[in-house]
DNA sequence: ACTCAAGGCCAT
DNA sequence: ATGGCCTTGAGT
């Protein structure tokens, strides 16, 4: 059926139409309505109170007047001005186009409104307004999970300080990413490079003493198998799909945006940047999970026991990779971001992120001072993998056993300790940033594209 | 019997 | 034309 009247839509058409709507809504809501009750919402069209579920999602009772009216007398409405008036409350009658316009953009959908105006009874959205309904009820929970669990630890992870960027270093931020350090930054007399940083002490596990080599006893046959299965892990063909997405990432924003903004300005990481690490931390945990279900034992378990697995472990996973691959480059004074391209620890401060500066130059310091072997490195792996709760196969918990027996008998005496005590640190570490980013996905600035970034912030198992 | 998302009514 | 409130009736 044809209508006479606008139909352009910022996304596609069926974006909205298939069950991504209710899921769109949801992540909506989830935006702007934090605490409050269902209807204490606001209408995606105008900013009203919203009174209940109208033509396919929640809105307020004028913008449902109004859509009704529009459609059932076939409206045609004209806009005097770009066809880009502001609608909100105070001005949704000004222009009857754009407000249609935007109703339909947000997702009200025509076919609710009844050709033959019967009244009273339900239609065929009833499911899906259901389903919306328990997603939001869902995500409440979570967000409430959420600040629970964020308010059991004591290190909060605020937005750092105010850092502006000094004049001569803004032009020189060019669309190549070695720029990113370029050597004049590096040798700038202004900034010194947190050595060791003063903040963040009580979050760090204490001091490693490594005795001399040589102490490690026979490897038992459990490690052979998970050191195997991790040789591929962070292969070369893995890694490299990894680097070049980064960079294409990364390129693409620098080039993007004339200047990169890394800080907003209420001092925290700018939505831009925040879009760039989502992109690729979801590249990054696509890889984990892709990794993780091809894996020795992990493959052997059932799907909803591997999701629960995942949810628990996931970000603490990403982090210990990045570790691990961070251990392995010499400089101590450089983030790797991919093979080949660094940015100084130096230049995160200038662009007013020393604070996230500091938790990371120290969680990397220990992990070097830890210095696990491939072995080691394999063992931590899977016990994260396997430390998730409440799964139905009975062998995951023995499987945890013994590869923490086999890791405290391969290693020398007490390093098994504190390799559990950097575990520790390392879960809480990224609990906080799960935490960040959830908090950022509620103000909307985790891009929608992130599919499975999105669906591990909103599954976290209580 | 109750719910709630449709359409209807009418003062503004 | 708008928008707050009312009536309706299939689904639960």
């Amino acid at each position: 059926m044809d209508y006479p009247w606008p139909t352009a839509n910022p996304l596609p058409n069926d974006y909205y139409n298939n069950c991504a709507a209710s899921q769109y809504a949801t992540f909506m809501d989830a935006n702007r309505h934090q605490s409050k009750g269902l209807l204490d919402e606001t209408c995606p069209v105008c900013g009203d109170k919203v009174s209940g579920y109208h033509y396919g999602l929640l809105t307020c009772e004028s913008c449902k007047g109004f859509f009704k009216r529009t459609v059932q007398n076939k409206k045609v409405y004209s806009c005097v001005d770009q066809q880009n008036c502001p609608i909100d409350k105070t001005q949704r009658k000004r222009c009857p186009y754009c407000r249609f316009q935007k109703c339909l953009n947000v997702g009200m959908k025509l076919e609710a409104v009844r050709a033959d105006r019967m009244r009273g009874g339900r239609n065929k959205f009833g499911p899906m307004y259901k389903r919306d309904r328990a997603l939001k009820q869902q995500a409440l929970r979570q967000r409430q999970h959420f600040i629970q669990y964020s308010s059991s630890f004591p290190l909060q992870i605020h937005p750092p300080p105010p850092v502006e960027l000094t004049p001569d270093i803004k032009p020189d931020i060019k669309p190549d990413l070695g720029q990113l350090c370029p050597s004049r930054i590096q040798q700038s007399p202004i900034y010194e490079i947190p050595h060791p940083p003063s903040a963040y002490q009580e979050f760090l596990p204490p001091e490693i003493h490594q005795p001399p080599g040589g102490l490690h006893r026979p490897i038992p046959d459990v490690i052979h198998l998970l050191t195997e299965a991790c040789c591929n892990c962070e292969s070369s063909s893995f890694f490299s799909c990894l680097s070049s997405t980064i960079e294409q990432e990364l390129m693409k924003w620098v080039t993007t945006c004339s200047r990169p903004i890394f800080v907003n300005e209420n001092n925290d990481l700018s939505a831009e940047l925040i879009n760039v690490l989502c992109k690729l931390t979801d590249v990054s945990l696509f890889k984990f999970v892709e990794w993780a279900r091809q894996t020795v034992l992990f493959k052997e378990l059932n799907v909803e026991d591997q999701m629960k697995l995942l949810q628990k472990c996931w970000s603490q996973s990403l982090l210990l990779n990045f570790l691990i691959r961070q251990a392995i480059t010499d400089k101590c004074d450089e983030l790797l971001l991919v093979p080949g391209h660094s940015i100084t620890f130096d230049f995160l401060n200038r662009i007013g992120l020393r604070k996230w500066t500091e938790i990371l130059w120290s969680m990397i310091t220990r992990w070097k001072s830890l210095r696990a072997d491939e072995h080691e490195i394999a063992c931590l792996r899977f016990y994260l993998l396997f430390c998730g709760d409440h799964v139905t196969d009975e062998r995951v918990k023995k499987w945890r056993t013994d590869i923490s027996n086999a890791l405290r008998d391969y290693t020398y005496p007490g390093k098994f300790e504190q390799m559990l005590c950097f575990l520790e640190h390392i879960e809480q570490l990224a609990g906080k940033c799960e935490f960040y980013l959830f908090q950022r996905h509620l103000k909307g600035d985790v891009p929608c594209g992130n599919n499975l970034l999105i669906e591990m912030l909103h599954c976290r198992i209580a």
